[in-house]
DNA sequence: TTAACAATGAGCATTATATCACAAAGTTTT
DNA sequence: AAAACTTTGTGATATAATGCTCATTGTTAA
């Protein structure tokens, strides 16, 4: 490798793909894998998987393919998951919250939920298991000093963003994934990720419309960050 | 309008958005909108909102903008979104499931959950307020055709998509909207739509590793899809 | 009614992303 | 040990998405 280039986002959210189904070969014993087969079970182009690892360095051998395993720690690597990240949840009253918060799959990956906050009163100082009591939004400044949180998952409703905006974008932490149907802007500090679940139907929807009206079933493989 | 290109995907994403904030300007009172003005609250150049709704059709005014109203009612039609879509969950017994089931935002956007599934028998029969009994995935090709469901929600674990994914693939649905960590493809009749929430995790941890090696603070706005 | 201003729509330029195609490197077969 | 095959890594090319610019159209003020 000669020239070092930014990747592109894609990249980086294909990374993640690779190496969730790398740690499903590894379980399955399987020792190397081709840019090839994995470009075909991910429906993509081979090039484009060498490609993407290509950004950060050489981790094949030609003839063969990729370690399985050596691929993986690459991976992790990269995205920056063989340090623990300390995750906290606001709107953990809320069912979405709820259901993020006792997730497990996210420990598996290295995320760990450490906090929990709302601003109903009544559910203030409910046990939840394995994590602890849940906090006033109040206290999240404080919280993310002391229990050293970097990243905030607002699973709140669109009214409460203007409440909470402000708390959460000088509470210290680093990046944020908003779930709010509500688009919160990135700064210099914060991070800022939208997802929108109703966005995902729908981008379903419009092209149910597509087929109906006869046009084009189909004609292109949908979106990256999509998948 | 001269030439019908076809729109990118990530114009289809972002009207969903501009859908999302013209419904709040609507219940504000607004009546016009300029593109300027839309692109900067969404972060967007102002140039790329006009492209994208260019691909439509005229809808906006020279000297004036957009009327609210009409351009939020062209985008409904553009996404196709006159129509209820009905929709139904495969893994209703989970915690993700039930969040989604019961979440309230869908019905407002015209998506209809009528149906739940599930594969464990503790809870099949199970009654959920509003939508009815949990229903045996066995029967989900009979309901997708009685209940005339399009739109297919999965929130199972990945392990278990092996196990229904031909019931899914042949069930007639039309669209799936996959939220099991592991990656669906779509098929000629079947349009499927992957979303992983652990990636999105994962793409924040990236951008925080390159902060904390001091390389590249926040150099570009995060991808479309995932706003 | 004319001049100054505002904002769209569209062609063009630029940038970003994806794919092709092949030399280089490694493996297997004969 | 040579020939036939496999698969990587990468420069070149193609495609797609974004951003710039400005003529055109419409509005408002004088």
């Amino acid at each position: 490798m000669v020239k070092k280039l930014i990747p592109p986002q894609a990249t980086i959210r294909r990374l993640s793909i690779y190496l969730r189904y790398l740690n499903g070969l590894d379980v399955d014993g399987v020792k190397v894998i081709s840019s090839h087969d994995l470009a075909r079970r991910l429906a993509l182009n081979p090039a484009q998987v060498r490609k993407d690892l290509a950004y950060f360095g050489e981790f094949g051998k030609r003839g063969v393919g990729y370690s399985v395993k050596k691929l993986r720690d690459h991976i992790v690597k990269i995205l920056g998951l063989q340090k623990m990240r300390k995750v906290a949840i606001i709107g953990a009253g809320g069912r979405l919250g709820t259901a993020l918060a006792l997730y497990t799959g996210f420990e598996r990956r290295n995320f760990k939920v450490c906090a929990l906050f709302d601003k109903d009163p009544a559910i203030i100082g409910n046990e939840v298991e394995g994590i602890g009591n849940i906090l006033s939004i109040e206290t999240l400044p404080q919280m993310v000093k002391e229990k050293g949180i970097e990243i905030l998952i607002l699973t709140i409703p669109a009214a409460a963003v203007k409440e909470v905006y402000d708390l959460v974008m000088l509470s210290g932490v680093k990046a944020v994934l908003n779930f709010a149907p509500f688009k919160m802007l990135s700064t210099e500090d914060v991070d800022v990720h939208n997802v929108d679940l109703t966005t995902e139907l729908e981008s379903l929807s419009y092209r149910l419309s597509l087929r109906e009206s006869g046009i084009a079933p189909l004609e292109q493989p949908l979106s990256p960050e999509a998948e």
